[in-house]
DNA sequence: CGCCGCTTTGATGGAGATCAACCTTCGTGG
DNA sequence: CCACGAAGGTTGATCTCCATCAAAGCGGCG
C-alpha cells in the first residue's frame, strides 16, 4: 500500500523489515479519498497531518486575489507533503486532488515514532525533504529563464523520472493525468499556449500523448530542448553507506 | 555576532539564554569572509558545511548550459542554507557572495548538538527551513502569475520584511545592496526592462533607491500593487507555546 | 581626471497573451 | 443504441508586454 514511498527511499537507502513495518504504521489511520477538483487542504487551514499520496495526483496551488491560480507542485503516489508542518499556525497554500485520490493522513505521533525509531528512515525523510526543496528551485528556474516550449519539456522529463522512482510506468510510457489547463496553471502559460507546444512536440516526434499516458519517443531529443538535468533529483544511492544489509534489500537499482 | 540569526527566532520563540550560548558556538569555527562575486559554493561540491550568514548578502544560483543564470533565493544575514545537505553527494547550485560577506561554516556535529540540546532551536531550525520552503514556493507564484513590475515590487516587499525581521533597516528604509542585474536574474526579467520598471515604481512614488539602500514611500500600495501576502513568512510567533520565560525573554514583537 | 561598472534611453522585433469560435471525446440517461 | 451535454482540445486573428540590440550617460573610486 505504501509501496511507492518504499520505492522511492529504496533510491536513497536499502531499508531494512524493520523499516518497513514502521513505514506500514503510517496507514494505521485508514486510507482516505478525494475526487478530482476536491481540496484536502485549504489556505488558512491549521495544518494537523502530513499527508502520503497513494494513488493518483495530487497538487499544490496558490490563488492570488484576483483570480490568477498557480501550481507550485505536483504530489505523485509516494510524495508527502509538508514534514513538521504542525510548526506553523496556517497553511498558506492549498492542496486538492488532481485525479480521483487515494492519501495517508498522518499525524506527528506516527511521524515522531517514525524518526525515532528509525535512523535509515529519519535519513531518508530528510532526503525528501531536501529533493522536494530542489525540485521547488528547479521549477523557480524553469519559470524564469526557459522558454514555453522549454518549460514544458522540462516538466514532462522531471514526471517522466518521478514516475519511475515511485514504480509507475515503463520505459517510455508512464502515466500522465493532468489536462492541458493543469499544464498551464503549472507553467505560467495559458491553455492555448500550453496546447500549440504539445503540437510542437508531437510534430517533432518527441512525445506521444493517449489516454492519460504519455510515452516519450526521444528522451535524448527531450531532455537536449528542456536542458534537463536530472541531478537535482538526486537519485545517487546517497544513504548507500547506511543500507540494511538483511536480505530483504533490493538490487542496485 | 549570530544575532540577525537570533532576532529572526525570536519571531517564531523566546530563546534562553543557555540557547543563546548555544547558537553562539556555531562561531566556533571562526568567521570566514567572500568578495562580492565570489562563490562560497559550486554545482557539483560535495557538500561539507551548513552555511550562515552574518553580514552581507548572498544568494544561491543555478547557471544553464547555454548561459542563461537564475538567481533562486538571497540569503541575508541570519539566513542558514540548506540544513542537513550533508545527506546529498553533491551541490545542485551554487551560492555566491552578492556584497562583500561575512559568514559562517557550521559542522554537522555542531548542527546535531544545537538540536540535541535545545527543542527550542531544534523548533525553531525546522521552522525557519519551512519558512524557505514557503518563501521558494512564493518565488513559484510571483514567476508564474505576475507581471513585470508586480514581480519587481513583490520582490521588493519580501526583502523589506525579512531585512527587518533580522534587525535591519528601520521603519521606511532598508539595506538593498543588489544592482539591477541581479533583480533581472531574480525576476526572470532584463536589465532593461527591471530599470523600466524600477522608473515606473518611482514615477508612481512607491519606492526611492539611493545609495543602495530602498526607501518605501507607500508600503500600502506597493503591498497592493504586489498582490504581497505576508501570511508564507509566518511571523505569527506560532512557537510561542515553547517560549522560554527566563528574563531574558525580549518583547512581544 | 579618467576609467569601469552600472544605469538609462531609443528603436525594433517576437514570444506568448487574449478573445472568440469551433471541434472532439466521452459519459450519461432516455 | 443513440442523443445530448459538458469537459477538454484545437484554431485563427490580433495585440501587448517584454526581449533584443545598440549606444550613450553617470558616478564613484583609484
Amino acid at each position: 500500500m505504501i509501496t511507492p514511498l518504499i520505492k522511492k527511499f529504496e533510491w536513497f537507502v536499502h531499508l531494512s523489515d524493520e523499516d518497513r513495518r514502521l513505514l506500514r504504521a503510517m496507514a494505521s489511520g485508514g486510507v482516505q479519498h478525494a475526487l478530482p477538483g476536491e481540496d484536502i487542504v485549504r489556505e488558512g487551514d491549521h495544518p494537523v497531518f502530513v499527508y502520503l499520496v497513494l494513488d493518483g495526483w495530487a497538487h499544490r496551488y496558490k490563488v492570488l486575489e484576483d483570480g490568477r491560480r498557480q501550481i507550485i507542485s505536483f504530489f505523485l503516489p509516494g510524495d508527502l507533503c509538508d514534514l513538521n508542518i504542525f510548526l506553523l499556525k496556517e497553511m498558506d497554500h492549498s492542496i486538492g486532488a488532481l485525479t480521483s485520490l487515494s492519501y495517508l493522513r498522518v499525524t506527528r505521533q506516527v511521524m515522531d515514532t517514525l524518526v525515532e525509531f528509525s535512523p535509515r528512515i529519519r535519513s531518508a525523510l530528510w532526503w525528501d525533504t531536501l529533493v522536494s526543496a530542489a525540485i521547488q528551485r528547479e521549477w523557480t528556474v524553469n519559470l524564469g529563464q526557459r522558454s514555453a516550449i522549454e518549460r514544458v519539456s522540462h516538466l514532462i522529463c522531471e514526471l517522466f523520472i518521478r514516475t519511475r522512482m515511485v514504480g509507475l510506468g515503463d520505459d517510455q510510457t508512464f502515466p500522465f493525468p493532468v489536462i492541458q489547463a493543469d499544464l498551464a496553471e503549472a507553467t505560467g502559460m495559458t491553455t492555448v499556449h500550453v496546447n500549440r507546444v504539445l503540437q510542437e512536440l508531437r510534430s517533432r516526434n518527441l512525445i506521444l500523448f493517449r489516454r492519460k499516458r504519455l510515452r516519450i519517443l526521444d528522451v535524448e531529443g527531450l531532455t537536449r530542448l528542456a536542458l534537463f538535468n536530472d541531478n537535482y533529483l538526486h537519485l545517487g544511492r546517497e544513504g548507500a553507506h547506511m543500507d540494511a544489509d538483511d536480505r530483504s534489500a533490493v538490487g542496485t537499482g
